[in-house]
DNA sequence: AAGAAAAAGCAACTATGTTGCAAAATAACA
DNA sequence: TGTTATTTTGCAACATAGTTGCTTTTTCTT
């Protein structure tokens, strides 16, 4: 990467942090830029891989959470038990999620990618039942894939 | 239960085993049980705690990818990191699961719940991208904490 | 009932996630 | 810009979750 767009990239994610206000520090820093370069999620192992060479295990968890909490990122489940993180679309902010896109694993690259642009269906439920957030996770193979 | 009712359950046990080629064990026995009695879908650590005190963790966390493995049980994928499972209808055989229906959780009372007369629905993937399998997980209240 | 096969139990280990506290980095402000 | 208050980090210790190899016990077969 050339230094202007590291540069470039510097400024993104520094006001992404002052806007939810949140001190910039080292960690920070290097985590969200990893979310930025990835085309699709990542799951806690990646970044302790990629980032924590550099940093605690703890400080992973705890940046990670921090971005949950502020709706930077957002977390979506997997049937094999490994939580992933994703950016979150603007329209996200504290406390008020608005993930209603759905998730696609590919089965053959592993990766997992937001369909920002594929919202999530209504649920026809049994009676008694209602229904708050819907989470849908289709397996497959992806475009990069087929 | 009445003595005649657990004799009745321990007949059908026995018989799911033998339909799936398992050898009948006091393990395997005890946390079939534990899912024909229970309405919803249960964890691990629920089934180690329940079952726990008589069998090594060991033990139940083979018999579970046992039942995994052979279809007679199922995994349930919730955001909260914590496989969920339940048992499968008929339907499902060795390698070949049909679990076409959503899981529902309850934000009250924490039960997850197989809405086995619900189906996934149809969903529309972006260009290039090949759909398998399709896991919807609702949360919501569930028709006993309403 | 005896031998073969399968499963359970045990021990040790790896991975994953959490908490309290002291040190270091960042932010606020004079 | 330097000093203090606040926040964040790193460390240590711990807790929970999951795995593997091997021996003993149980179940199955005949």
């Amino acid at each position: 990467m050339s230094k202007q767009l590291l540069l470039q990239m510097d400024k993104q994610i520094a006001g992404l942090l002052k806007r939810n206000s949140l001190s910039i520090t080292d960690s920070r820093k290097k985590i969200l830029q990893l979310f930025l370069e990835q085309p699709g999620a990542l799951a806690h192992g990646d970044i302790e891989t990629k980032a924590g060479e550099k940093f605690d295990r703890v400080t992973v968890y705890r940046t990670l959470q921090t971005f949950v909490d502020k709706g930077i990122i957002h977390t979506i489940p997997t049937a094999d038990n490994s939580i992933r993180y994703a950016l979150c679309k603007d329209a996200c902010s504290e406390g008020h999620h608005h993930d209603h896109h759905i998730h696609f694993v590919c089965t053959n690259c592993t990766n997992t990618y937001c369909l920002d642009d594929v919202v999530t269906p209504e649920i026809k439920l049994p009676k008694g039942y209602s229904a708050g957030h819907v989470e849908v996770v289709v397996e497959g193979i992806c475009k990069n894939c087929k």
